[in-house]
DNA sequence: CGCTTTATTGTAAACGTTTACATTTAACGC
DNA sequence: GCGTTAAATGTAAACGTTTACAATAAAGCG
């Protein structure tokens, strides 16, 4: 009851405090000085608790990420975050581990009305799971989407995106050119596998054997297994697309280990534009997707529709860039 | 007014469809079974801000990060959830920037009642700032402490920790041993620092000219800048003690580019042991922090704290350990 | 079967706000 | 000054829970 405590304090009744607080309502400045001394002698701050209570909101959004120590979703936190902070809201981050089950639990924090809204950066084949549940929610898919569920969405064309890197190596002079990362979970490398081959068709060429190969973990060690195998499958590859940058870090580390050169024996190309693209040697050739602004423009959208529920979903396509660097 | 739709549904009273949520009391099982259906056929779901605000509890707690695209914290905020999940709280993730307003702006969050407690990885020389106002709040700090300050906290033993990869240095013959990174604002570098100078010290060494060698952020682009600077100042120098793994990544490749070898020419040790030390070559030699367990330290010692008030503020120190790759 | 104990259920207050509405006070025009 | 209007303040209900306490029903005992 502390309100009550500013008010007696002031000599007021907790209206006016309210009224000062929020400034809200007509308040003499006599009485609001005299209200503002209270606050600030008692050392008063208002629970945010009962206040969301009563006006039935929590200025929460809660977000889903299958895994936060990948760099990559760091970054689109990190838009969310900043677009968020502007608007009066803050963040409440989950780990899913792209399990299901984690996903639904902390969905709870949803219909709990613990959060306002939702961003989820989980699989798009989780996401359908709890889909049923979760339709009246207020949330926005990021990065994996389904454009036909009927959920609002914000992300890039991962098949124009690995088109426009494959069209690449492929007016550099490369023939024998090889994909991994197609894990079939996810949207993304469904999409760029995709691209991947419509490329290869428009010019006439085929996938070497053994491509595209499909990872489990889109990481540095599946990278470097999977073009460990790859090579000597295909011996005569000569470039190599990966559908994310740590994937093509462990394949530039094989490529030197099979006692070739990059990118003049095997250009690498990698995906996501993450710092590590930068830091190795030679640099990395990768598709940018521009993180800051994915999770700016989700969560813009996510709170557009808070202001407003009866907004119809909208999808939001940003621009992928191809970064040149020296690796192809 | 939920729970009372849940309660006429059933035909009972809002106490007893309380005490079956909550599973406590006594209740009929046949009533039981009642209730149960009505919340199944409602899709009820108490809400949280009235419970939250009636228990005087959020079970959130809030997480001060500095930068959560720096990998190394994103190790310590997986392991902070890891163990807050198992004991029934969430996580709200602010970044800081290290800015001190914003830290403060996000500790409302705690005066507010919005979360029950904090665990803070921002420098310390930001928390001692608004120190005086967070003094009676629950929080812990986690990597960045000042023992002496009455915060509970964990960390390991930096200066040791740097003693000990310099001592390494030394047993392997290196004699002009220069470290770069000691921001002065961050506890972890001035310890690296002193336990660097310590190390030498005891061996009766000195730095090389221009060592050691500050940094404003501790990455990639000012390892190679000032490992450059370096080189040309200190030509004989042929080891090298990084106060981070980026730092480390950027000083092998200024190394590189100066026509020389690592680990031949000059030795590099990291530090933190985060993915990209695997991932870069030659393999980087680092100071391996514990991440994960940090952060289940810092929030089970916030937990306890918020369990039983009156506890004395302890503090945890961890142990480090020198992962020796190829780069020393 | 009546009395005492115990298990089950209900009533109502409390948590700390916001806000519609009522009331009081000040301001204004004449 | 007086009536009218606007500004400032207060009262009380509401948000959706939990929980102390009261009340009722069931059970046990002689």
């Amino acid at each position: 009851m502390s309100i009550n405590k500013v008010a007696r304090e002031a000599g007021v009744s907790i209206a006016t405090v309210s009224r000062v607080i929020n400034n809200t309502g007509a308040v003499r400045p006599s009485t609001r000085e005299r209200v503002e001394a209270a606050i600030a002698t008692l050392g008063y701050s208002a629970n945010r608790l009962a206040r969301n209570l009563r006006t039935a909101e929590s200025r929460l959004i809660l977000v889903l990420v299958p895994d936060y120590s990948n760099p990559f979703y760091a970054g689109i936190v990190r838009g969310i975050d900043a677009e968020a902070g502007r608007r009066g809201y803050h963040m409440l981050l989950c780990d899913t581990g792209a399990d299901p089950d984690a996903q639904r639990t902390y969905l709870e924090l949803l219909t709990n009305r613990m959060a306002d809204g939702a961003i989820c950066l989980d699989p798009d084949s989780i996401q359908a799971l709890t889909g049923e549940q979760t339709r009246h929610l207020p949330w926005v898919a990021c990065c994996e989407f389904d454009a036909a569920s009927g959920v609002p969405w914000v992300g890039i064309d991962n098949a124009r995106a690995a088109t426009d890197a494959v069209r690449f190596l492929i007016e550099r002079g490369r023939r024998h050119i090889a994909m991994i990362g197609g894990d079939e979970r996810f949207m993304y490398a469904r999409e760029r596998r995709r691209g991947y081959l419509t490329a290869l068709e428009e010019a006439g060429l085929t996938p070497p054997p053994g491509s595209p190969l499909d990872t489990f973990e889109p990481d540095f060690d599946d990278g470097y297994r999977l073009t460990t195998r790859l090579l000597s499958a295909s011996p005569r590859c000569d470039a190599l697309f990966a559908a994310s940058d740590p994937l093509a870090v462990g394949a530039m580390q094989a490529v030197h280990d099979a006692g070739l050169k990059v990118p003049d024996d095997i250009a690498i190309i990698g995906f996501d534009n993450i710092p590590l693209a930068a830091m190795v040697r030679p640099r990395l050739t990768t598709v940018a997707q521009p993180m800051q602004r994915l999770g700016e423009n989700a969560a813009r959208l996510l709170l557009e529709q808070l202001n407003d529920p009866e907004l119809p979903p909208a999808g939001t396509l940003l621009e992928h860039e191809l970064i040149v660097r020296e690796s192809a």
